[in-house]
DNA sequence: ATTGTTAATTGGTCATACTATTTTACCACT
DNA sequence: AGTGGTAAAATAGTATGACCAATTAACAAT
């Protein structure tokens, strides 16, 4: 596949994007009113339909706020929703950024949940895991299974969501895929399996320290894995 | 303030609740196309414009995809954006979950930031301080500031962008207010500034561990002063 | 100064027409 | 049978103009 998809791109998602980057730039600071729809519509060379549904993808973005009968307004930018999902969607993390914050982030829920984690949610843990035995890590959708129900184990949500947007975005990258080729064709399948084994076994015998050791060292794995996979690329 | 603001929805709005409500219960699943925009706006009783902005706003959401010319097809949740955003408008986070959250995030953060800041960081982080001693917490934008310069310093943007959201998160919650009021009565504010002293001082001598139990202390304190608000709330 | 009324501004919605893209069906040719 | 091209149908994209509804501003009345 060498040839990219031609994204014909809308009148509004245009209209849009000038609109935000004169935001970001500064040019249109918080609190400012725009132009009103009509005036838009003609600066733009565009129908007003089209500046309208602009200005609906910007309020959903979370940067403008629109009042009926007095004017579109800049958001001030500590009120601005999912910025986080803003910057992701503009420059993307890479992926070795990604799989240290996992390492972090999912040694702390390993290490959390093992003091937490009831018999319900280690039941499922054992299933995801014979799961993922027959699944030989097509999609690896098991996997993904296995570590969120740790993130649930805490008990914590805010952490549970969080470890969600990490496998979210570890998905998106084109890197992820490579990865899981990688994993069929080495056999890594056995070690990723030993390791939620033996991370399973410490949440069992409620010891945090080693459910977190085990978790990090799971995830310097995938950071080997990955650069195995730049050196061939570069080779 | 016991009055409500009477928040029109528009059209779209309410058409694009009614469509995203349909997929949420599983009615609509993944990869199905959706009627036509025309059939649509018939059965809704409402102008084709209505229907696209609404297709546009599920869009952006994430929930669907437009393909010109074909129809407009339902995603797969997995592929959806930001997921993490639409959990936070729906429910919201209990500020307990989010200080245990901050306690462990952010304490990853100190003791990655020990290891790796720089010298132009730390002083950024030494300005921040005086900046609080002045602001007298009000607002406690230096208090922010001061953490996410921590979060900036450990080199991770996804870690940094979490540690943002965590931030914008607390803000949004009433209970925040609540807690920098009481800070102003209280005189915690200086509880605070030694924290963020002690901290800074640990990442000069490069001290992971310190810094890291240090931050963790901090939100203890923060813990500690929501079961104090709460308490007060129910004598 | 405060209140009430009117007019102007601005977003909300609708109806209709036309364009551009995609898909489908069909046909001709091999 | 299969391949390729062509026309037609379906569908989203855009534009225009009109009118409605809410807000704001100006002004008059008290």
């Amino acid at each position: 596949m060498l040839l990219k998809a031609v994204r014909s791109q809308r009148r509004f998602e245009q209209v849009a994007e000038q609109i935000s980057k004169l935001i970001s730039k500064g040019k249109l600071k918080a609190g400012m009113r725009l132009p009103p729809e009509r005036e838009l519509a003609k600066q733009l060379k565009v129908s007003r339909p089209t500046v309208r549904e602009a200005m609906i993808a910007l309020e959903i973005t979370g940067l403008v706020e629109v009042r009926v009968g007095s004017g579109i307004y800049v958001l001030d930018s500590s009120k601005q929703k999912n910025k986080i999902s803003n910057k992701i969607a503009d420059i993307g993390h890479g992926p070795l950024e990604l799989i240290e914050a996992r390492k972090e982030i999912e040694g702390t829920n390993a290490a959390m949940a093992a003091q937490r984690i009831d018999a319900k949610i280690l039941k499922k843990m054992e299933k995801a895991i014979d799961k993922m035995v027959k699944e030989d890590m097509s999609g690896s959708n098991a996997d993904r299974e296995f570590h969120l129900l740790l993130a649930k184990a805490t008990g914590n949500r805010v952490l549970e969501n969080i470890t969600d947007y990490l496998w979210q975005q570890q998905q998106h990258s084109p890197m992820w895929k490579k990865l899981i080729e990688l994993m069929k064709e080495k056999k890594l399948h056995n070690v990723i399996l030993d390791d939620h084994r033996n991370l399973l076994e410490s949440l069992r015998n409620k010891d945090s320290e080693q459910a977190q050791k085990i978790m990090r060292n799971h995830l310097n794995h995938a950071r080997d894995i990955y650069f195995d996979i730049i050196d061939d690329d570069e080779a």
